[in-house]
DNA sequence: CATGCGTGGTA
DNA sequence: TTACCAAGCAT
């Protein structure tokens, strides 16, 4: 008897998913797809950026807000660029949000407002890396490519009992997923090892006795799938401190800070404050009778922590300092704000 | 190639 | 409470 061919396996897999696909606003099923209906490029590329390192529960509202508010590259390319990183406010890691928009722009400008359909001429794509790239044309344009994200990084590692740690291990695990991509529907086996990744083959506790790779799993056969894949160990993260300031005039509208580019949070709305440090310096915008409010806001990012002290001020009239903005009542909205800002209005308007 | 970059869910 | 983790990318 022979051994099993990566054909084989794939289709396994493929006929798991035909039977377990996740239903997904942006995701064309197996039925509907063999049925010969064509996914959206432009909701396969928004759903693709929405979803780097983010889960699924998150992004689903929010790509239902962006696509019913801009429903094609177009409509998005041309909406100003405080809207769109109002919209994703709250979603994480904006740098996704400002290339969102410089992607569109090239698609519009420069491709005739249709996406490419090639990994190479994706990958030139701002905000498009290698995952991206092979996902929308594996997913979009039912291209061969091997996508391998965190699932299926962890699917390989188990699948082939690689114990060499990520992310050295990464081209390794590349070549293993290559060797298992098929040439037959290759966008259904992209979505499909990563829909096992996600409900089956699991960081913690993964199912393995209702996996339909159990039984050539060479972890499972090893015993070692818990330990897998391994990780070189992160740094530990530091406290930051900061101060941040919040000041309503008479008639509601409040003092903000469009924050640059660069960086931390960078085209976001926030308040203004000072350096998030060990011992930040206490820089209110403005002289006035400040008052620190009790309590503090705390709030983790990737690499800090970050413990805050919010004070307040009534805003005088006509007082706009330095790089700052007023902002009505009626045109503030507190979803416009990333969470860390989110948070120190709610302290400031429950004081 | 290591680092910077968010957030919310979960154990 | 803390740490880990999620369909990574840019530099």
């Amino acid at each position: 008897m022979r051994e099993t061919s990566e054909i084989d396996l794939s289709r396994t897999l493929l006929n798991w998913y035909d039977h377990h696909a996740r239903s997904m606003p942006w995701r064309v099923g197996p039925a509907d797809r063999a049925a010969g209906v064509v996914p959206d490029p432009y909701r396969i590329w928004l759903s693709e950026v929405m979803l780097q390192q983010t889960t699924v529960a998150a992004v689903r509202e929010y790509f239902l807000r962006f696509t019913s508010r801009w429903p094609t590259v177009q409509a998005l390319a041309a909406a100003p660029d405080d809207q769109v990183m109002g919209e994703w406010a709250g979603l994480g890691y904006y740098a996704r949000a400002r290339n969102l928009l410089k992607c569109a722009r090239v698609v519009t400008d420069d491709h005739g407002g249709a996406f490419p359909d090639t990994y190479d001429s994706l990958l030139k794509l701002p905000g498009i890396g290698p995952y991206t790239a092979a996902a929308i044309s594996a997913i979009a344009f039912d291209r061969s490519e091997t996508v391998l994200d965190g699932n299926v990084e962890r699917v390989m590692a188990r699948f082939f009992d690689i114990h060499d740690p990520l992310p050295g291990s990464k081209p390794q695990l590349k070549e293993k997923a290559a060797v298992l991509t098929p040439r037959q529907r290759p966008g259904d086996y992209a979505q499909a090892v990563m829909d096992l990744g996600a409900t089956i083959c699991t960081p913690k506790s993964p199912t393995c006795g209702i996996c339909p790779l159990r039984d050539p799993c060479q972890a499972r056969m090893a015993g070692t799938q818990p330990d897998l894949p391994r990780k070189t160990p992160k740094k530990p993260k530091p406290t930051r401190y900061g101060h941040i300031y919040i000041a309503q005039a008479e008639d509601g509208a409040l003092l903000l800070q469009r924050r640059p580019d660069k960086g931390l949070l960078g085209g976001m709305l926030g308040w203004p404050g000072s350096d998030w440090s060990e011992a930040p310096a206490e820089t209110p915008p403005f002289s006035a009778q400040w008052h620190s409010l009790p309590g503090e806001v705390r709030h983790t990012f990737t690499h800090f922590h970050l413990i805050l002290r919010i004070w307040t001020a009534p805003l005088p009239e006509n007082t706009i300092p330095n790089g700052l903005l007023v902002m009505a009542k009626h045109a503030f909205r507190p979803g416009d704000l990333p969470t860390v800002m989110r948070k120190a209005h709610d302290l400031w308007r429950n004081r």
